[in-house]
DNA sequence: TGTGAAAATTTCAAATG
DNA sequence: CATTTGAAATTTTCACA
């Protein structure tokens, strides 16, 4: 859990190559990234004891375990205090139709990414058990019509960083 | 890829527990649900051609990254138009930043999901790459206090799918 | 669906540069 | 001192009961 953990070329290219197939063998890891397999075993090992690595997850598709419509309810609750923000995150934490849960910035405070079996369930998730809380003041709800996953997660390059209003030009495109 | 793929106990049960580790060996798997090693390994096949098992994931801290903050940022394009809309994906799918784009209802067609080092790395994202851009008429920036996970994605229950408004009371909960 | 054996992989201790 | 080698332990995988 150390903050400084180095990661070189070869860290990088088994972190690009496992967020592609998290199951890939050890064997074809090391041939495509040139090392041995105890090497990618160890690299692999300190990538996770540094925190690097969170865990292997299962993708699954809710639709077909009968979950179809996936929509995102922004919740604003009302008197936003621990007491009353702790339970609610568990409670819907709990609830079988949610998926993660989020607290942002802004007027909405959470975001409740949902999958459900159709319209009739998800008026129904919404009413029962989000509009019908004393804590809960709002609630939109908005479908997701697509999801779209994008590359895997690589180290910010300082580019990325430097400020839009120093540095060279903002939208210099010429 | 058929769409009627009866899931019994024994499916459900690895697919809640390969949910919880995705890692777990099929020798493991198979003592947990009470089976053999090799039915179970016939039983995860199977989910995956049937399209219920997607793949298998890494899951990555975008903190130990160097990208500490993260963001979801609403975009509205503006002629919603088909020409517009297919590069506005793909250019935001490929920016490093990008986690997860969604395409939802809603004023805010767009909702993109994005991991940066710090505020100025998220000025400058927003900026240069929405901001600027002709098709983007109006980009709202929350940022992501806290995420939580929720629990494995199982088949939805009949009781869920049920109208609100029919069948047994709306909120009778005493 | 289970059994058991073969093939492949993971994993580790010792050797190497 | 990280990396590789090579072999043992484990797991995956498959033919057949």
């Amino acid at each position: 859990m150390s903050d400084s953990l180095v990661l070189d070329p070869v860290d990088l290219e088994i972190l690009r190559l496992l967020q592609n197939d998290a199951r890939m063998t050890y064997r074809d890891l090391a041939a495509a990234v040139g090392v041995a397999a105890s090497t990618c075993l160890d690299r692999v090992a300190r990538l996770r004891r540094g925190g690097v690595i969170l865990g292997y997850e299962l993708r699954v598709d809710p639709a077909r375990l009968g979950r179809p419509l996936e929509a995102l309810l922004s919740v604003q609750v009302r008197p936003h205090r621990k007491e009353l923000i702790g339970p609610f995150v568990e409670r819907v934490r709990a609830l079988p139709q949610s998926r993660a849960l989020f607290h942002l910035t802004g007027p909405d405070d959470y975001l409740v990414h949902v999958a459900v079996a159709g319209a009739a369930g998800l008026q129904r998730l919404v009413l029962e058990e989000f509009t019908a809380r004393r804590e809960v003041a709002r609630v939109e709800t908005r479908l997701i019509f697509q999801r779209w996953e994008c590359g895997p997660v690589l180290p910010a390059s300082a580019a990325e960083s430097r400020s839009a209003v120093e540095g060279d030009g903002v939208v210099a495109d010429g």
